[in-house]
DNA sequence: AAACTAGCTCGGCGTCATAG
DNA sequence: CTATGACGCCGAGCTAGTTT
């Protein structure tokens, strides 16, 4: 198994968090593979065989081979039919929308394949000169050009939102909608709006995401073993708050999660 | 300690009035 | 026509007890 992250160029490090690979031979292809909501999109592109998402215990549709995953708030499984190799861009929760004018909300909890956002020969082009580069620095050249020709000139995310999304990721999800309105209460209602039209969810869900996320990562860093330390760090009122939202998000409880050796590759994302 | 629960606050959203 | 802001309902979320 191979995972490598790679910082995206100055004019798009503000909108994007990361490109990412993931190969796996076929003969450790992975089985059943638990994704957590973590606040981000993604754009991905499947360079190797095709990848199952489980709609149900035992159904399943075969995801685009290039597409865009929006926000997440319940968590999912996946498993390579194959040999898995993926490239992304994963995205900041604001980042997306500077690039297309569907409200992101229509992205939500589930993929959308590139040929729905972008013209159909625009996506081919692009999807070609994926597969065919020869190296993920070049798919990482094809995807920047793709994306800075597609930037909006004008800001499409207002300052509200921004400063909303930026005050929950530095509070690790914590800070309250009237907190962070402070003096401008009047914009509530438009931050509501604008925030699910933008990011694709509501501010506290995505705050909730976060908070989540930042526990979860001190539980996989193993900076302390006991989980009511890690539910009072994390801001939680006590282990039975944080149990909830831990189930709710990952779908098993945290002692389950521990165990469980899906962990394996969950651990390599959330570093 | 953990589980339960009553009461409070907060956030999401429908709706309406007004502004641009 | 769309964008904005006010208002209020009500369910979600949080808190602080009380009970097992």
């Amino acid at each position: 198994m191979n995972y490598q992250t790679f910082q995206p160029h100055q004019d798009l490090e503000a909108l994007v968090s990361c490109y990412w690979t993931l190969e796996i031979p076929a003969e450790y292809s992975a089985e059943r593979q638990r994704i957590v909501p973590d606040g981000c999109i993604e754009m991905a592109f499947i360079l190797g065989d095709d990848i199952k998402r489980y709609t149900s215990q035992d159904e399943f549709i075969l995801q685009p081979r290039a597409m865009v995953l929006g926000q997440t708030l319940a968590p999912f499984c996946i498993e390579p039919t194959g040999y898995v190799n993926t490239f992304a861009i994963r995205f900041y929760p604001y980042g997306f929308a500077n690039f297309v004018t569907t409200p992101i909300e229509q992205l939500a909890n589930k993929e959308t394949p590139l040929t729905s956002l972008f013209d159909a020969s625009i996506v081919n082009e692009l999807e070609r000169s994926i597969i065919n580069a020869e190296d993920t620095k070049q798919r990482i050249a094809v995807i920047e050009k793709f994306l800075l020709e597609r930037l909006n000139e004008q800001s499409t995310i207002d300052t509200i939102v921004k400063q909303t999304v930026d005050a929950l990721l530095t509070s690790n999800g914590t800070a309250t909608i009237t907190t962070i309105l402070k003096e401008d209460l009047s914009k509530r209602r438009q931050l509501e709006r604008n925030f699910k039209k933008q990011i694709g969810v509501s501010p506290k869900q995505l705050g909730r995401v976060i908070r989540l996320q930042s526990a979860l990562k001190m539980l996989l860093n193993k900076e302390t073993d006991s989980l009511t330390k890690i539910a009072y760090e994390s801001d939680y009122f006590d282990q039975a708050h944080f149990n909830k939202d831990f189930k709710e998000f990952t779908g098993i409880s945290p002692t389950a999660f521990l165990s469980n050796e899906q962990m394996a590759l969950s651990t390599l994302f959330y570093k």
